[in-house]
DNA sequence: AACACGGGGGG
DNA sequence: CCCCCAGTGTT
């Protein structure tokens, strides 16, 4: 098994930047964008961020609010402020080096079993097994494993067996060791074992393959899906004032956390338009009034449908708590297009932002 | 063990 | 539309 598949890599190993040059650095920051991320679109992210912060300790003096702009369209935005949390720590801790043993990598923020052993492997060539999306579904299949893959007692067999598999031999040559190995195993998943479809015909190793031999290669590895989609209604509020709109800061803690957004809210807090006035008049103070609704963006992410119901509105400060000219309360504040341009963003705030910037907003100007 | 994570690609 | 993706951290 391990032989065909080593040769097989060899021949039809994709050309993926962190192959050419494994730096553990380089390879962490690919695996922490990898994660639960298709390769193809992280390449062109991963391209910008090396060039961004060439080293740990740019990473760790990064400017967070570039940082999270340089992640925008990714997702799973913790990722993100963990790297950033993990390389001040390895500045503080591992004076600014990557760190050498398994235990204190996995130690870093947003680094798990798999991605510790990941870079252990692959950049370092040293004999530590993973478990990820890929090698789930190839090991599962190649055993027979019927279990769906993410009950625990399928999980230690599958862990179990991605140790067993992994070549030993102290070996110089990376391609025959341990990175060559683990890469080849998820590769395989990648190209040849997908999750429909498989293309066994082009297997290198379907011979011995359990689920080929008994034709149960679309049943293995079983239904795991247990999401429940949730189409949900939201509404967000475009504010101006002179060529300013208002948004906020996303608090820690929440969805968005560290990035900008415009007045955006949904059930429980705001159920309709009148709901979102006396929601947002409560946020800022004083009175909110929407006006015309500007566009309606479907956006379809993670287990979430939404509809997002963007509605031009006005803010008038009549209470004691905000002056018309005093400070803005916290986390608010007013942005220009180019400003806003700098700034982290959801895919749907970016949304927003790419509609004041046409036409229409000599539209707003009249308003 | 179950859930959140608020992006995108592919069938 | 549904499922999956080089998972991790939290409850």
């Amino acid at each position: 098994m391990r032989k065909r598949l080593l040769t097989w890599f060899s021949d039809n190993a994709r050309d993926l930047p962190w192959r050419r040059d494994h730096s553990p650095y380089r390879v962490w920051i690919s695996e922490i964008m990898c994660q639960q991320t298709q390769v193809a679109t992280v390449l062109p992210y991963f391209e910008r961020f090396l060039s961004t912060y060439p080293t740990i300790r740019n990473l760790a003096d990064a400017d967070e609010n570039q940082l999270m702009r340089m992640w925008e369209g990714l997702g799973y935005y913790r990722r993100a402020r963990s790297l950033h949390a993990a390389a001040k720590k390895m500045v503080e801790e591992h004076d600014g080096e990557f760190p050498e043993s398994f235990d204190d990598v996995l130690a870093l923020p947003g680094i798990g079993r798999y991605t510790a052993g990941a870079i252990q492997s692959i950049s370092r060539n040293q004999a530590f097994p993973i478990l990820e999306g890929n090698t789930q579904r190839v090991f599962s299949r190649w055993i027979g494993l019927t279990v769906p893959p993410t009950e625990k007692i399928a999980q230690a067999r599958l862990w179990e067996l991605s140790d067993k598999m992994l070549p030993r031999r102290k070996s110089d040559d990376r391609s025959n060791g341990p990175a060559g190995f683990n890469q080849a195993a998820m590769e395989l998943g990648a190209l040849i074992c997908s999750p429909r479809s498989p293309k066994c015909g082009e297997c290198p190793v379907a011979t011995i393959c359990h689920a080929n031999q008994q034709g149960l290669q679309d049943d293995i590895p079983g239904k795991i899906s247990k999401v429940q989609y949730e189409s949900r209604t939201e509404i967000a509020v475009v504010i101006s004032r002179d060529d300013r709109y208002l948004v906020r800061t996303i608090p820690e803690g929440v969805r968005f956390a560290g990035m900008i957004d415009f007045p955006r809210a949904g059930p429980p807090e705001a159920d309709d338009v009148v709901g979102m006035e006396s929601w947002l008049a409560g946020q800022l103070g004083g009175d909110v009034t929407l006006g015309m609704r500007l566009k309606t963006i479907k956006h379809a992410v993670t287990r979430y449908r939404m509809t997002l119901h963007v509605h031009l509105g006005e803010w008038n400060v009549n209470s004691d708590r905000v002056a018309e000219d005093g400070p803005m309360p916290d986390s608010w504040q007013w942005a220009t297009v180019d400003e806003l341009a700098d700034m982290p963003m959801s895919v749907t705030g970016r949304k927003i932002v790419r509609l004041l910037d046409r036409p229409q907003r000599s539209l707003f100007s009249e308003l």
